[in-house]
DNA sequence: ATTATAGATTTGTGATCACAAATCAAGGGT
DNA sequence: ACCCTTGATTTGTGATCACAAATCTATAAT
């Protein structure tokens, strides 16, 4: 089909159909492109990628795994709607992990990372004052995962991944309300670099938590989210 | 055409190749059936199973993505050898996840849950005097996802599920060493099974990070294992 | 004897096809 | 009018094949 004949010396490991779909339904998962709910059919994406099903297929199949899709007993595939009850189980998940993470991460900083953190800050108090739906949402999950990355742990970094994966259908949500919102003074990212400078992982926990704790809520006290599509999934 | 009209309700949902196949190398897997660091080949596990390499491909896909497996650069598949630090983070992700798990579980036990309990360590005790290795691992396992289940947690179950499944490869190792060890007297999970017949969430807690520390420590601490192949994954 | 290289073989990826279950739509019976 | 059934269409699963990268092996050069 496609002649992809080695010109690339460039290239190091090389890419595969099924990785590109899968990151692009990725991406597009995280930034919230899909409705919770809606049908993700074989055929329409293998056209829409212009590739066979096969590795739509797989592509599907391993986000399904990775709780980010759901499959249905008829083997058809959607994204989850997410219940009242199913976000609380899912914010404690994220406490309980993401804070392991980062009271393990706090006790390992180096000036490099502390300034990687930064910088992150930094781009995002720029982007903050323009729109946040768009690149602050990237840059705050760069800011995270830098952490996340920094706890050495290669068993926990895939999991949370997976928790942000499931929450994406709602983090556009959060970001919109946040956008408009009065609680835009508070940067809990301020307050978890302080203390990870200090090497304090109770009070860096705290922050996260309290970061994490305010996207729930500016979901789930989002009224018209839950009258639009009944949210008991 | 056949009639499915009552006789549709015993069945509950169709089994495809594909989840037979899985269900079989997961449970070799959970078993410890393979060696750390054995490559698994498509086309000899298709002709084992007697199925085409497709649903073979999928299973595989599957166990990598829940970490039960792992991909090599070159694509190919193997079971992953963890390092002692590997180890280490494995055991503490357990705790903290497993924590959760049961700590949520201890205020949310019925008498029926807790008679379930009760009956598995009966038949524990049993098998106990007969040969560990064999059904006693299964028992073990029943044990504690009745409590992981009784959490009623959608989202941490498949989580413990993978971590289980990682540290698969070395339970038999763990559970030999069990057998013939000097801690056999020593029942952990009678003290779980007291302290959430209390509601006591720290309590049992604890006693699940003993049940689960004293795994990781029969294999951390055998010499054997870390002679024969280099640890260093 | 060791390393390098070229050819042969193995192995995974992606496309295409056949089949069966599920979903949808229309028509007939109560 | 409503529900049930029947037939048509859609959709996912599994088999087979073509291709390319990776691995192995044997041969040749130093």
């Amino acid at each position: 089909m496609i002649d992809r004949s080695n010109l690339g010396l460039v290239r190091i490991a090389r890419e595969t159909v099924q990785e590109r779909v899968y990151a692009a339904l990725r991406d597009q998962l995280m930034r919230g492109g899909f409705e919770p709910g809606q049908k993700l059919k074989i055929a329409d994406l293998a056209r829409a990628f212009g590739t066979s099903s096969m590795p739509v297929r797989e592509a599907l199949n391993r986000l399904a795994v990775e709780r980010a899709l759901e499959t249905l007993p008829s083997r058809t595939v959607r994204v989850p709607a997410l219940s009242m009850a199913a976000l609380q189980d899912l914010r404690e998940a994220r406490f309980a992990i993401e804070g392991l993470a980062i009271s393990r991460a706090a006790s390992k900083m180096t000036p490099e990372s502390l300034a990687t953190l930064e910088r992150f800050i930094e781009a995002q108090t720029e982007t903050d004052t323009e729109h946040v739906s768009e690149g602050s949402a990237r840059q705050n999950r760069e800011f995270h995962f830098a952490i996340y990355r920094q706890s050495g742990s290669a068993v926990l970094l895939p999991i949370i991944e997976s928790l942000w994966l499931q929450f994406g259908p709602y983090l556009r949500a959060a970001s919109e309300r946040f956008d408009g919102g009065e609680g835009r003074g508070i940067n809990f990212h301020v307050e978890m670099l302080d203390a990870l400078a200090k090497g304090d992982g109770a009070a860096a926990r705290t922050a996260l938590e309290a970061d994490i704790g305010r996207s729930f809520d500016l979901v789930m006290n989002d009224e018209a989210l839950w009258n639009a599509h009944g949210g008991a999934a």
